[in-house]
DNA sequence: CTTATAATTGAGTGAAATACTCGGGAAAGA
DNA sequence: TCTTTCCCGAGTATTTCACTCAATTATAAG
């Protein structure tokens, strides 16, 4: 598994389609005014949480998306999992020496291996439901998005661009090398 | 923090480092062709490392690394925020509002400033020490290294190069959006 | 002093992934 | 039919990663 901003984007849109799926679908473009993130990108971040039944869609006027199964029972693993498509996770694979020495694993094999295991295990124990519950618990509004400001409805501070993953973790895990 | 192959690279290097310093410096070409880690990518390496004070070098014939302080006192998380040159830990920023709501904070703001402490606090948990016993443990040889087959001293098979970071971890840090 | 060794520095490079956009299409309700 | 909304594949710009190359400085041995 990885993380990059895109998983955080998918756990952000899938906070706030849980606020408010309680009165039907909920629509794309409604997620990506809140959250200010792009629609096209979002549909694509939907695509995969769909493939991955963590979403079900509902076509046509009215339609949108809403969670394929209880928030109790998505965990933020999941929906990383889902948009990431993680990776071997074990790294430097089963059978291959990864490197110079002469015994059959890495040195850091058990390291990086122990490290995604905690990592997983503790995005596991985070579900979908409890990060509603933050927010709630925060005050934060389910009804209308707040709206933005009349005049000038698109502000002329166009959005800081950030194309680049600017990781705090990323970890190898294919390790060829 | 973040972790790549870079880092990965880095405590391999250590931990090999830690293996031999008993014997006066390690020259880097040493570690290179113990571990197959390009030299000109280990100086990178270890100029970092230098600087934050992990590492002690000596120049000059016979020279080489030795450890900054005691294995002990190293931990792998030393090593990986050395390489990797940690980058605002917390995310989108002390004051910046960083989503569409009206509250101060982000809706995942939380949830990864706690996954990035958990990470380091896993990281910081292990020193360099324990990780050279557990190379100890599994008998590794400290004495020469393997040499290379004699005839073709340069096998045939190219290095597999991995280009790509190829991360199980990347987590966005500078949530500038 | 000379020479070889080894660290030190800085700039540069290719590939690949990330973070998007774009455009057309297909289902479903009004 | 017309609009809304999902659906999907292709394309693109920027960045980072992983790594190389060339030149320099420091030190010890001869």
């Amino acid at each position: 598994m990885r993380l990059t901003t895109k998983g955080r984007f998918a756990v952000t849109a899938m906070i706030d389609l849980a606020l408010r799926e309680h009165a039907g679908p909920v629509a794309l473009a409604a997620i990506s005014a809140r959250q200010q993130i792009s629609l096209s990108y979002l549909e694509q971040l939907f695509g995969k949480l769909r493939r991955h039944e963590l979403v079900e869609s509902t076509r046509g006027p009215g339609g949108g998306y809403s969670l394929g199964r209880k928030a109790e029972d998505i965990t933020v693993a999941d929906i990383i999992v889902a948009v990431d498509e993680a990776i071997d996770a074990t790294g430097c694979g089963g059978g291959e020496n990864c490197m110079g020495d002469d015994t059959g694993r890495c040195m850091t094999h058990d390291l990086w291996a122990s490290l995604n295991a905690k990592m997983l295990e503790y995005l596991n124990s985070i579900s979908l439901k409890s990060l509603v519950a933050d927010q709630l618990a925060r005050g934060v509004s389910i009804e209308e998005a707040p709206v933005k400001r009349a005049i000038s409805s698109q502000p002329v501070v166009k959005p800081i661009k950030v194309t680049a993953p600017n990781s705090v973790f990323a970890l190898g895990s294919v390790f060829t090398k």
